[in-house]
RNA sequence: GUGCCCGUAGCUCAAUUGGAUAGAGCACCAGCCUUCUAAGCUGGGGGUUACAGGUUCGAUCCCUGUCGGGCACGCCA
């Protein structure tokens, strides 16, 4: 911060820790907290440490909280400080300290809230890493929304922050879609069986088999006779559904296609790919890192970790198939690896990817996954375990999913037969605002009902629209004013005095602190909370006082109060991937 | 059945992770535009924090049990 101004937490509990110093040895560890405090008549921050301090001194807490009073140095910044309630210490600052804010915030634009929380520490936020199968639906779009924020609030607190995207190029899934987009191919051709039941049915597919059409017409059409081997006579009438008939399926067309099946593959995979990055840009959601899982197997990473595993002795082999000992480290039971067939799972490339995550030398590393992989998380720090690797780094985030309602009923969300809503749908029905504000309204690992009614609508009801009104509010007025920026920084903010004006300026204040506790809690809603708070006294205070007043030198403080906090709606807003409008 | 998460105003959700009298928004009722944007504001009623115990200066938060809801329990991803 390029002020004289110290952050006031910081400042009291640096205070607290020579108070207590002075009065006693004990708890010299002790975590001194500040707090601020709901109600008016407590002051503006509150501090408990006189309770905590209280058992191990065998003194009653209010006496504690007389002693350390006694013992607190003098501070420039404070009215007063009183003893209330059990033993709690209540801190009055000075108007001349909240003031001064004004100026800092002016100053410091879209840096202020930034803070050295963080310490520069290196860490990593994975997200969204949908399979590239088929477009993004409302699911996803949770998460891209959550991870998205979180990433520029830690930033913000003062991380070195990196996104990621691992992409899942490797698996059946793929292979799945490559086939379904070459029998839609053929069948365009004529020359096809009956779409299997359990392959991806949505139209996208049809649309690239087209554009293979378009651009290598009949290169790819084969027989349909070698299609059907090794699958029943009945696959030539009705749809195969079954695990084992569409692998026998994916094998003819490995088979048939030969070194062409790697150009099908490829092109779907592309095609998605991009159709996804393409689809979170919109969503302003931008990563720094595509992570390909095929490149784990490419660099023998799986099969180093494997090897790492292997001489950790948490490896056996049964049924045919090698399995991790996870019981060993907590899960329920023990994971396989590696198939009879050869293959390794899911987990066997996931574990090599969190080893690489370790490695790659993230001192911290957040996964943002949905709340049904919970079950996943016992496994996967298993072998990070195993693999003598310290767990505490690795955080993962559930998000649940987000039920979106329609004129008051629930819009079905089922993933089969394509009629799952997509994040395009969404953007394109509610607005990117909306979505991405609506997204990080509730706690993550809460369920979260989306009323799209609601946040289309053009009302009072809508909270995006109540935030970024009052962002529009404010330029309105600093525009009929018609002066420069920098005249408001000469204002002399000494003359606010209402108290709605004191209250605003403690909630600008406090716009870092919760910036650094939505980072701590890995919780994007507080952000969000904290503006419809911020906008709601701004609305109120709006409507009670006028700011283009004769006096010009209260005039030109209310201007420059409202200047900030406008600075303060535009930082908030910014790290939710909302737009800070001028006009409405 | 086992494990994890959840249960707060009529509805949707907060509560700075153990702090003071549990807060907002909808909905309902009554008001405010000759004045910087009414997409706004002011006032009002609304609670045994699912239930029963326990831990302590203090519990929506921690522990135990009961009831109710969600998710997960593959050599799928």
């Amino acid at each position: 911060m390029t002020s004289s101004v110290p952050h006031f937490k910081t400042h009291f509990a640096n205070l607290f820790r020579q108070a207590a110093n002075r009065i006693t040895t004990v708890d010299p560890h002790a975590r001194i907290e500040l707090t601020r405090t709901k109600q008016a008549s407590h002051g503006d921050y509150s501090c408990n440490l006189a309770m905590q301090l209280a058992k191990s001194l065998r003194q009653n807490p209010r006496e504690v909280a007389q002693s350390l009073i006694e013992a607190l140095p003098a501070s420039p910044y404070l009215e007063k400080v009183e003893v209330a309630g059990a033993g709690f210490i209540n801190l009055f600052l000075k108007s001349t300290a909240k003031q001064q804010y004004v100026q800092v915030i002016l100053h410091n634009k879209e840096a202020f809230g930034c803070s050295d929380y963080g310490q520069g520490r290196k860490v990593q936020v994975e997200f969204v890493s949908a399979n590239p199968t088929g477009p993004l639906h409302v699911g996803h779009g949770r998460g891209a929304a959550m991870g998205a924020s979180l990433a520029n609030i830690l930033s913000m607190a003062g991380f070195q922050v990196t996104r990621e995207y691992y992409v899942n190029d490797a698996g059946r899934q793929m292979d799945i879609l490559a086939l379904s987009t070459w029998l839609r191919y053929l069948e365009h051709h004529g020359v096809s069986i009956p779409f299997p039941a359990n392959a991806y049915q949505g139209e996208y597919v049809r649309a690239m088999a087209q554009l293979i059409h378009q651009a290598h017409a009949q290169r790819y059409v084969h027989h349909p006779d070698q299609l059907v081997e090794g699958l029943p006579d009945s696959a030539r009438e009705t749809p195969i559904s079954t695990d084992d008939e569409l692998d026998q399926l994916i094998a003819n067309c490995k088979r048939i296609l030969g070194q062409d099946y790697a150009y099908i593959h490829n092109f779907v995979l592309t095609e998605q790919l991009g159709d996804c990055r393409n689809d979170l840009m919109e969503f302003g959601v931008e990563f720094d890192t595509w992570f390909s899982e095929q490149s784990l197997f490419d660099n023998g990473l799986v099969n180093h970790a494997m090897q790492l595993l292997d001489e950790k002795k948490v490896l056996y082999q049964q049924d045919g198939a090698t399995w991790f000992r996870s019981t060993d480290f907590g899960d329920e039971k023990d994971r396989v690896v590696c198939r009879e067939n050869g293959q390794f799972t899911y987990f066997a490339s996931d574990i090599a990817y969190h080893l690489n995550k370790f490695e790659r030398g993230f001192d911290q590393v957040i996964n943002i996954w949905g709340a049904d992989h919970h079950g996943y998380i016992p496994r996967v720090k298993g072998a990070l375990q195993a693999l003598g690797q310290d767990t505490s780094r690795l955080e993962i985030a559930l998000v649940q999913f987000a039920v979106l309602y329609r004129d008051g009923k629930k819009a079905s969300m089922s993933t089969r037969s394509g009629e799952f809503v997509t994040l395009r749908e969404l953007r394109q029905d509610v607005g990117r605002d909306a979505a991405r504000f609506f997204y990080v309204l509730r706690k993550s690992d809460q369920h979260l009902d989306f009323d799209l009614d609601l946040a289309k609508s053009q009302s009072n009801d809508n909270p995006v629209y109540y935030v970024q009104y009052a962002h529009a509010r404010v330029c309105s007025v600093l525009a009929q004013w018609g002066g420069e920026a920098d005249e408001l920084l000469q204002a002399d903010t000494s003359v606010l005095t209402e108290s709605a004006e004191l209250a605003l300026l403690q909630k600008l204040i406090d716009f870092s602190d919760v910036v650094e506790t939505a980072a701590r809690e890995l919780s994007p809603h507080l952000i969000a909370f904290y503006l419809k708070e911020l906008a709601g006294e701004f609305h109120s205070y709006y409507n009670s006082t006028r700011f283009l007043v004769p006096d010009t030198s209260l005039q030109l403080a209310r201007l420059a109060l409202v200047a900030s906090i406008r600075q303060i709606l535009n930082n908030g807003l910014c790290l939710l991937g909302v737009s800070a409008p001028d006009k409405m």
